[in-house]
This record gives C-alpha cells, sequence and structure tokens, in this order.
DNA sequence: CCCGTTCAGCAACGATTGTTTCAAGAATGG
DNA sequence: CCATTCTTGAAACAATCGTTGCTGAACGGG
C-alpha cells in the first residue's frame, strides 16, 4: 500500500502508546485507504476496537478530531490516483502567502496538479492515439472558439511550423466551414471546446464526422457533446482556483500533440522545419536573426 | 482521471437524463474520487444540485441509495490501490516508459517544473507589478505573434470578459499599429515575445513606449529586447525536452495576469462578466445553455 | 496498604448523514 | 385547451455519525 501520511508520527509514537491505542494505530497503519473510504464506527469495528479510541488517537496525535486524520489520508488518495509524491515547496508556500500573493500560489499549485492529471495511464493513452490519428491524417483541421481559440491556434501554427498541412477554422463569418469543403476521409480534424460549449464548434465536428473525417477533441469531461461524438477524446480538467476556468492543461495537451507529431514525422518535420525558418528570415521577419537560437516557431 | 465504475452506464443514460440529473451525472462522472471521499452531501454542494438530487440519480440507475454508488467507487479506489502497489506507482512506471510514452512524461515533468519556477519571489513579484499596471490602465492594448499569438490572445479575451477596455493588436496588414492610434499615457501594453523575436512586436513596444503608455512584458529573458525597453518585464521560461519551446509558462502567466486583475476589479468584474455571459447567452451561442455552470469565458 | 493516575468502554449527546414526503412548477399528450 | 405526467427543491425524517462525560479497572509510588 502506497503512502501513509501519518506514518512516520504514528511508529514515532507507537512503542508509548497504551494497548489498545497501539492495536488502533496498528490498524490504521495496515489499512490507509479504509481509514479515508470507511466511517470510523467502521473502521473501529474493523480493528477491534470501540469508536471512542479513534478519537482519542487523533487527539494524542495533536488532532482535534478523528475527521483531521480521515482528511489527511483523503488528501492521499486522491494525490496517489494523480500519482505524485507530494512537493513541499508549493505547499508550504501557499500556506505563508496571504492576500494575492495566496492566490497566485494557489493557482500555480493547482495548474501543476491539474498538468500531473494528465499524465495518467489512460489520458496518455488518448493522447497517444490522438497523435497517431492526426499523424496519419493527410490534412488537418483545427478548430476552438472563444477560450479555446487561443489552444486550436497554436497547435496549428505549430504543426504547420513543422510541416503538417494545417488549417485553422475561423468561425468568423461562416467562413470556417466552408474551408472544410475540400475535406475529405482520411483528413483529421481537432476540434477544441470547454465549457460552456460553443455551438458552431459542435456543429462543425459534427459535419466533418459526417464527412468521414477522424475527429479528435479536447475537452473537459466524458459528457462533454464533443467527446460523446469523437472518434478520441482528450479529457482535460479546466477547475481553477480563481474564479475562471483554466485553459492550461488544454495548451498542455496541444504542445504534447505537437510534440509527438512531430517525432512521428522525424526527419520530414527537422527539414520542413529548417525550411520555414530560412524563408521567414528571408523576410526579415526576427530581429536579431544573429544570436544562436534553437529551432524555434 | 481514473477509472470510473459507472462510467459506461452514465453515458448510456445521460441523454435520456431530465436536466438537474445530468448535471450529477456529469459531476459524478467528473469527479470519480470524490464520489468514493466526501460525504453525499458534500458532493451536491460541489455539483451545485440539491442533496436529493444524487439519490435519485442512483435509483434511477437501479440502486437502492447513493451508498451503493459510493460504494461502487470505493471499490474502484482500492482496487486502483492495489494496481499501484504492483506496479510500483507512475514514477516507476515513467523511469520504464520508452519512446513516446517516455517522451510524453518527460514534458510533462518539465511543464511541471517550469510552472514551479514562476512561483519564485522575483517573478511573482513582476506578476504584481504587472497587474497593478494593468488594472489601473484606462485601456489595455495586447500584442503578440506567431507562437506568443496566443498568448495574446488568450489575455486578451478574458480580460475583455471581465469587462476591461482591452484591444489585441492584430498583426496583420499592419492593421495592428492603427490601432493604437487613440493610445495615450494612461494606457498599457502588454506584449509578448520570445525568442526569435518577432520584428514587429517590438517595434510596436517602442512605438507604444514612445507615446507614453505603460509597457508590461511577457519574454524570455532579462537580455531580451523586450525586457530592456518594457516598464516591467516577466521572465518565463520556454525550455522543454521536445524540441520546441514551450509556450505554457507564458500562457501560465496570462492566466495569472487576468486572475488578479479581475480580482482587483472585484464587483465590478462581476457584473461585466454577468452582462457578457447573458449577451452571449441571449445570442444563442452556447450549447446546452441549461446546465449549470461556473463563470466562464 | 491506600491514593492518584492512566486506561478502557459504555451510554448518551448534538451534529450530520442519506432518505422520504409533499407541494409547486414545467413539460407533455390528448 | 385541460389533464396528466414528470421534474424539482424545501422541509422533516430516522439513522448514523464522531464526540463527550462518566465510571470502573488496572497499575505504581508512597
Amino acid at each position: 500500500m502506497p503512502e501513509a501520511p501519518l506514518q512516520d508520527r504514528l511508529l514515532a509514537t507507537f512503542d508509548t502508546l497504551p494497548p489498545r491505542l497501539r492495536a488502533a494505530a496498528r490498524w490504521v497503519l495496515d489499512h490507509p485507504d479504509d481509514v479515508a473510504l470507511l466511517s470510523m464506527r467502521g473502521q473501529a469495528q474493523r480493528a477491534g476496537v470501540p469508536p471512542v479510541t479513534l478519537t482519542r488517537l487523533a487527539q494524542r496525535l495533536g488532532y482535534d478530531g478523528y475527521d483531521e486524520v480521515r482528511d489527511l489520508y483523503a488528501q492521499a488518495v486522491r494525490r496517489r490516483a494523480i500519482g505524485f509524491a507530494d512537493r513541499g515547496g508549493a505547499l508550504v508556500a501557499r500556506g505563508k502567502a496571504e492576500g494575492e500573493g495566496r492566490l497566485l500560489a494557489d493557482i500555480l499549485a493547482a495548474s501543476g496538479a491539474s498538468l500531473q492529471r494528465l499524465a495518467e495511464e489512460d489520458v496518455l493513452a488518448q493522447i497517444r492515439t490522438a497523435a497517431r490519428i492526426l499523424g496519419g491524417a493527410r490534412r488537418i483541421y483545427a478548430v476552438g472558439q472563444r477560450s479555446s481559440f487561443s489552444i486550436a491556434f497554436h497547435f496549428s501554427y505549430v504543426a504547420a511550423f513543422v510541416g503538417a498541412d494545417c488549417h485553422l477554422l475561423e468561425g468568423a463569418g461562416g467562413t470556417g466551414a466552408d474551408a472544410l469543403r475540400g475535406a475529405r476521409p482520411g483528413d483529421a480534424l481537432l476540434a477544441v471546446s470547454v465549457k460552456p460549449y460553443v455551438r458552431t464548434t459542435l456543429e462543425l465536428a459534427r459535419h466533418a464526422a459526417g464527412r468521414g473525417l477522424d475527429v479528435v477533441a479536447i475537452t473537459d469531461s466524458a459528457a462533454a457533446p464533443l467527446a460523446r461524438s469523437a472518434g478520441c477524446a482528450i479529457i482535460v480538467p479546466t477547475e481553477s482556483p480563481s474564479f475562471f476556468h483554466t485553459m492550461l492543461p488544454a495548451f498542455a495537451v496541444a504542445e504534447l500533440l505537437v510534440a509527438l507529431f512531430a517525432t512521428r514525422r522525424g526527419e520530414q518535420a527537422l527539414i520542413a522545419i529548417t525550411a520555414t525558418e530560412s524563408e521567414l528570415a528571408a523576410l526579415d521577419v526576427y530581429a536579431l536573426g544573429s544570436e544562436g537560437r534553437r529551432i524555434t516557431p
């Protein structure tokens, strides 16, 4: 069983505990999951002690009551779901800060956690599937509106940079749908949409699917409209301590997709990049062209 | 998001559910861990529905009560715990992973680290200064090109959502600079630019500074052209294990800026948001307007 | 030996849980 | 149009929760 929040503390005091409390502590050490999932009375029964004993154990450890202990273990379960060892730094910083600093620290900590959630098996699997679909497509269309637009744009821009035949469907004036006119099976559509779902994005995705395109979705829930109609859906968290949703994980997914995409194209991608770069340099787009720089869109 | 016991069943009945039940189902789908760890009332609150609704949802799925549903999710948590114990966790898996999986894990880890760097004192201080400047400005202009465009766009979009008088300077056709014609002292410019620095962005920033605007820069080095000319420069890391630069930290900064900005505006921001929302709703921009949703750009 | 302290468990407490009931509103079909 | 069904939330419900107060037992130092 993985990390147990109070393990060290319990072991330290273990020898000084009276027999029944020790039995309780022992059970807690052995069943961290149950601490989070069962009621205190249920745990007491399984541990073979009266409920009071657990309360007393919690108090002896310096907590007000057993609820605090259970919260601790619940957090551990959540963290394990995410799969990262807790990095003290950010959490400590959060605790000390106040006001604006507190908000900033909270948001950053939450952002980090959100990104970690992308590292879960099933999400990664979806990302890889998506990269495979996009990589195999003859042409890629990308669509996203309002808060999702920046995601679609970024993907489209970088994908084009590595030589993909990628078209961004801008929603304005309905011209977006027009670009789809030449689309045919073998093409793919990357659609980005989070709550509240913009109608035209959904319709475009439906339309594309109807024409036989592979639809890859970046959205915020398995129950989201896009997730249900798309061939491959990548679910990103959007909750944030601020009172906005965050698009950061979606942005990260976009970058991940291009990275994989580029890897799949390999040599071909490098050629495309250098070609684009020299073209742009010739057009004098960039300042300070002399400085040594990496391949960069 | 880890395995969800009822996912299939919920998705199957999802469309036939009445609105509030659907909202509940949706929350359950999106927060499987919380189903196991929180009390029903706590879950109801987070889902934005009265407690009864969860009971009804359980009954509609054929269970006697919500407790059975929670037991199901608790079992899933335990099962996952076992799985992790066997395989030794995601971190080990990362080490073992190869090829694509390895790349994804590396990028995500690096992204997390990059975000942590934003939490450093001096960066935070710059962010706060920037928020103060932008918050005090009469009007905000935003500019960013190529890979920086998505950052500028996102900032501009969300800032406008909270009621800021924010204009995005699009580079195409030189019309971007035109929008600056009405600019005067008291206005501010948010300029985003990373290597290789697009010439026009730099020129625009210089131009704006010349007209007496406060210039806030998001860039990638203290030695970058923008950093040296701007009144306030936020330095973001752009290194990445992939062979592209990453714009993720810059994106995070954009979101942080708006969050702070909105906080400063307080009540005023909320009013602006609800006004915009109802306007958009009236225009029928969004699908599924009925579902309870948060303030969302 | 007695006395004070610590430990353990029972019973009862208020708080909170999940559920049922009921009435009002919305949607639907005739 | 009315009648009917379905949907929804407030309030009240018993059950269960975690905790407290209390009592007796066990133990150790005087």
